[in-house]
DNA sequence: GGTCCGGATTGAAGCGCTTCAAGCGCCCGG
DNA sequence: CCGGGCGCTTGAAGCGCTTCAATCCGGACC
C-alpha cells in the first residue's frame, strides 16, 4: 500500500480511505490513487486487513455432506443472502466425518470469520461451546438436538410426515409403510408426524415401521425386496420413505425387479426433494425443506447478530415443509 | 497470547513457541502453557498469524458447480490430500456464473491463502493472470484451453471418447449417435474420439453428431424423443451421450415414453461417472474420470509449489478415463 | 574457582492494514 | 481583514501474532 501511496502521490491513509471510505477522497484523488492501484495490480491483504479493523467480509459455512443435494441448497442460499449484503461464504465439506466437522469449527475461529453456518448431522450443540463462548455470530441449520441458546432454522419434520400420509390417505391408500433408520432425529419426527395422520384416520388405515440401516439407495432397494417377497395381500399400498434417496431405491426394487407398478399398485413418498427425486423415471411425490430460504433465514440471522440483534429477536425459526405431487402418487 | 503468558508465567515468545515449535520448549513450561490455554480458552487468531508469518495453512478451491458430483470429488480428493499435510481446503461454489468465479479468486488472492485451485467451465486462463502474477500457487484443474504455463490436472477427453464408441462397436453396434453441446471444449474432444473409433472401424459403421444446448436432463430428454419421432430403421443403435445427465434424460424418454429397451433396442454410454448415472434404474454404463484422483494431484502440485518446486516438475498432468460398463449397454 | 557451552527463555521489531485525532488550505460571512 | 468552519489529507498508534538476536542459567571441564 505504500508503493501505491507513493506512486500516487498521497499518503497512506489515503489510500485506504480510497479503498474503505471513497466518499470521503477528492474525486481527482481517488482517480490517480485507482490508477496507481492498477498499474501496481496491488491487492489488499485480508490478513492485515481483518487484523487490523477486527472485522471479515466472510462467512463460514460448515456442512456435514455437500453431497446431498438438501446441504448444497443451503449453501446456494446462503451464498444469496450474503452477497447481497457484500459478504462471502466459504464452504467446508465435513464429509460424513464428525472430526473433520470438528476441525473446520476450529478453522473459521481461527480465521475470526464474520460469522459461522453450521449444517450437522445432528447433535451439535457441543461442538459450538467454543465459538459462542467467542461471542462469534453462529446459526445452527436443521438440527432439531440443539438448545433454545444457539441460533436455529429447522424445518417441521413432524408436519412434514403428516401431510406426507395424508397425502397418501387422501388417495385412498389404507396400508401405509414407513421406511427409514431410527437412528436420526429428524427421521424420527417424520415417523410421528405420519403416526399422527394414521391415528386421525381413526382405525381406518395401518402403519408398520421398517427399520433401514440409513438412507442411501441402496437401504431403498432392500426394503423393496423385503416388501416383494411377501405375498401380495400383505404388501403396503402407500410407503413413506424417510429420504428420497430411500424412495429411489425402493421404486427401483419394485418396478424393475417385481414389476410392480408404481403409483397404481404402491404409492411412494420421499422427502427432502433432493435432485435425485427430480431425476428418476418415476419422479417422486416429496417434501421439500426448502433448503435454500433455510440458507437465506440462517444467514439473515447471522447479519442480525453482526449488527447487534434486537433483544427481542427470535432465536429460532422453524419453516414449514410443503408436499411436491409427483407420479410416483398421482400418476400423470 | 499476552493474557495466557502471563497466566502462565512466561513470555510471548514461548508462548508462541508452544503452539509452533513444541520441540524448543521445556517439558514443564509447555504443560505449563497448555493448561493456560485451555484454561483461558485461548484460540490463536489465525489472521495475525499468516500476517505475521507471511504463511497460511488453507488453499481456496474454486468449483464452478458444486452440484456436479466430477466436481464434488475433485473437491473430496484435493481434502484427502492436503489434511496428509496439515492443509485444509475451504470450497467456493460459483455456482455456474463467472462473476462468482472472478468474485472467489480475488477473495481468495485478497485472503493470502497457500494456494488455489481452479476447476472452471473453461478458458480460465484470464481469469488467473493476477494470482499468478502474485505468485500465488495455482493448480488449475479439468480444463484443457489454458496454455502451458499454469499448471494444470486434466483427462484424456479424446481418448476417453474413442473408448466410449469402441465399446459400443465391440458391442456390434454400427449406427452410432454423438449427443451434447458444441461449446464445451471437453465434449468436442469427447467427440474427437469418437470420430477417431469410428473411422478406425474403416466404414463399417456410422455416426451422427446432434446438438444440445446444455448437458442436463432435459437436454437428454429431447434427443430421445427427437430420435423416437424417426422411423425404426433411421434411429442408432448405440448412443455416445456427451455427460451422465445427457444419458440419464435420454434413457428415460427412450424407455418409458417410447417403450424401446435400453440396451437392446439403444445401448447408452455416458460420461462421468455421475452419481446420477449409479441411481439409474437402468445403470449407465460411462467414463469415469477419477475425480478425487484429480483433486489429489492437483493439490500434490500445489504443495509442491510450496516448497519450490523442482525446475524439472511436470507442469501439467494428464489422467485417462476408464470405461465403467453397466446394464445400459452389457445389460444384465 | 573459573570458563565455556548449549538448551531454554526473553523481548523487541516488524507483518500490512485501519482508524482517528490533528493539520492544512480555502472560502464565507461579518 | 479576520475568525470560523469545512472538506481533504496526513501520520502515528495499534491489531495479535512470529521471528530471531540476545540473554540467562546450570553444569561440564580444566
Amino acid at each position: 500500500m505504500i508503493d501505491v501511496a507513493r506512486t500516487a502521490g498521497v499518503s497512506l491513509g489515503t489510500v485506504s480511505n480510497v479503498l474503505n471510505n471513497p466518499a470521503k477522497v477528492a474525486e481527482t484523488t481517488r482517480r490517480r490513487v485507482e490508477a496507481a492501484i492498477g498499474e501496481l495490480g496491488f491487492v489488499r491483504n485480508g490478513a492485515a486487513r481483518s487484523l487490523s479493523s477486527g472485522t471479515s467480509s466472510t462467512f463460514g459455512f460448515v456442512v456435514i455432506d455437500l453431497s446431498n443435494s438438501f446441504f448444497l441448497d443451503m449453501a446456494r442460499g446462503a451464498e444469496q443472502e450474503a452477497s447481497g449484503s457484500g459478504m462471502n461464504v466459504l464452504l467446508a465439506n465435513a464429509d460424513l466425518d464428525d472430526a473433520k466437522q470438528h476441525t473446520y469449527l476450529d478453522l473459521f475461529e481461527e480465521e475470526r470469520v464474520a460469522g459461522v453456518l453450521l449444517a450437522p448431522q445432528q447433535n451439535a450443540a457441543g461442538e459450538t461451546t467454543s465459538l459462542r463462548a467467542r461471542g462469534m455470530p453462529l446459526v445452527v441449520l436443521n438440527d432439531p438436538s440443539v438448545g433454545p441458546e444457539v441460533w436455529t432454522v429447522q424445518t417441521d419434520n413432524v408436519h412434514g410426515g403428516h401431510l406426507a400420509a395424508r397425502h397418501l390417505i387422501e388417495l385412498g391408500r389404507r396400508r401405509l409403510v414407513f421406511a427409514g433408520p431410527d437412528d436420526l432425529a429428524v427421521v424420527r419426527q417424520r415417523f410421528e408426524g405420519v403416526e399422527r395422520a394414521v391415528r386421525e384416520s381413526g382405525g381406518a388405515v395401518t402403519l408398520e415401521r421398517i427399520q433401514t440401516p440409513g438412507v442411501r439407495v441402496e437401504d431403498g432397494r432392500r426394503v423393496g425386496d423385503e416388501l416383494l417377497a411377501r405375498p401380495a395381500h400383505d404388501r403396503p399400498d402407500g410407503v413413506v420413505a424417510g429420504a428420497d434417496l430411500l424412495a429411489l431405491g425402493l421404486i427401483q426394487s419394485l418396478v424393475v425387479d417385481g414389476r410392480l407398478r408404481v403409483p397404481e399398485d404402491v404409492a411412494v413418498v420421499g422427502y427432502d426433494n433432493n435432485r435425485a427425486a427430480w431425476n428418476s423415471v418415476i419422479p417422486i411425490t416429496t417434501l421439500d425443506q426448502a433448503g435454500e430460504e433455510m440458507g437465506r433465514r440462517a444467514t439473515q440471522m447471522l447479519l442480525a447478530q453482526l449488527d447487534g440483534s434486537p433483544a427481542d429477536g427470535r432465536r429460532s425459526v422453524t419453516l414449514e415443509p410443503f408436499l411436491i405431487p409427483r407420479e410416483s402418487t398421482v400418476g400423470r
